[in-house]
DNA sequence: CCGCGGCATTACTATATGCTAATTCCGATG
DNA sequence: CATCGGAATTAGCATATAGTAATGCCGCGG
């Protein structure tokens, strides 16, 4: 009934699992320490409390999960974490790796009535600026999107949205962002490289070239 | 050099600090004690750490001063809550009170980057909601003000700034938003008690009391 | 000059968060 | 099967923050 109290630390954690989770990895404690850069030790420690807590189990072979409770908690935090940059980014002028980076501490400061009073400000967005869903608010139309990486030479598309891979989200926006492969772009592939090398892609009459692991984050509709 | 590693807590206790030193109160542990709703063990040492970081020190009696680098970091968190306050109150339609405490912890999670795209979509104001000024930016001219409780009976003068005790600034702002007495309000002293007691402010064409403590808290300019 | 009251501090404890070093566990592999 | 390696945990420690209970300090009033 109560939310569970939770500190800055505790939703960096859960957050983690959350992300790790929807990229289908299994989580393991290994893979918190290294996300989190904390010792291993300090994730046993951390995650124990985090399960006497109710916000997470552990399953058949020590995989971390999070509890329904666990979960509603990650998603609120994520949904704050996007709505606050939709801000930075569309308001305040501030690029796609920074605001990741502030966001990722101003999330545990919005209380519900601001996160409230945000969100109405901003207009309801139903993404973040890369494109990722922001819970809580009506869902894009998904289902036509594909990612970059499966798309057919020659084709043209809409780019639509951006994964952030836990461990290098920094890397790959600022990659993405600078070359202009953001959400609404029109991109047309022009070439692939043979064994799974890198993508060509033409975008406002230049080409840029893309790895297949970016492209493989980068979700488009074809057009 | 180096910007002195404060936490959230320490943060507190340098707003505190300078709050009441800015009330002309002497400060010493047990208002901090009271103000800050820990136990005096708490408050001795926590300023033992603040002293042992260079950023309060103490005084001949045991009053707790700030060093200038405890100093600075207070202004520079102040002026980070001022203009949340301002952001809160004016974008987002947040009431006084409440900006107040949200800004409490919004503060802390603030980065100078953030600062500087918030104070420029903001247009650099030069105080908070209730006309306190934020430091670093452009001093409102304040020659002219002075508290209601000392104007004469007909007078007329326009509202510019609530000073916030640290006692019961909630209590204050809540009052004082809730009558109208906001900066730029325009009113006339219609009446006043004898010994210390309310005066009868109009405003608006509605009349209000308003006790000598409240009074002694709002600065107007004679009109 | 003594004692009371308020203030500060000491002594001790607890919790969350972090670390290193050592140990244990377990599955894959020679 | 024995062993190697990665993963997790235990043991032991540190620091910031919080508390209660007891003690020390000091000025004012009688």
């Amino acid at each position: 009934m109560n939310p569970p109290k939770t500190t800055p630390i505790t939703e960096e954690y859960l957050e983690a699992i959350y992300m790790l989770a929807d990229e289908h990895e299994t989580v393991i404690s290994a893979r918190l320490s290294k996300l989190l850069r904390v010792s291993p030790p300090t994730v046993t420690a951390t995650l124990r409390r985090l399960v006497r807590d109710g916000l997470v189990r552990f399953g058949p072979n020590k995989e971390v999960e999070l509890t329904p409770k666990g979960k509603e908690t990650s998603e609120k935090l994520i949904r704050r974490h996007r709505l606050v940059e939709r801000w930075l980014t569309d308001v305040l002028g501030m690029g796609w790796a920074q605001s990741d980076a502030e966001a990722h501490r101003l999330e545990h400061a919005l209380s519900p009535a601001v996160e409230v009073l945000l969100n109405k400000h901003l207009g309801y967005p139903s993404t973040c600026p890369h494109g990722n869903p922001i819970p809580g608010n009506p869902k894009p139309d998904d289902r036509a999107w594909q990612p970059l990486a499966g798309i057919d030479v020659g084709s043209q598309a809409t780019v639509r949205r951006v994964a952030e891979p836990a461990e290098n989200a920094a890397d790959v926006l600022t990659f993405v962002e600078a070359r202009g492969l953001v959400p609404g772009a029109h991109i047309r592939l022009v070439g692939r490289e043979p064994n799974e090398g890198a993508l060509t892609i033409r975008i406002h009459d230049g080409d840029v070239a893309v790895s297949t692991y970016i492209a493989s984050n980068i979700y488009v509709e074809e057009s």
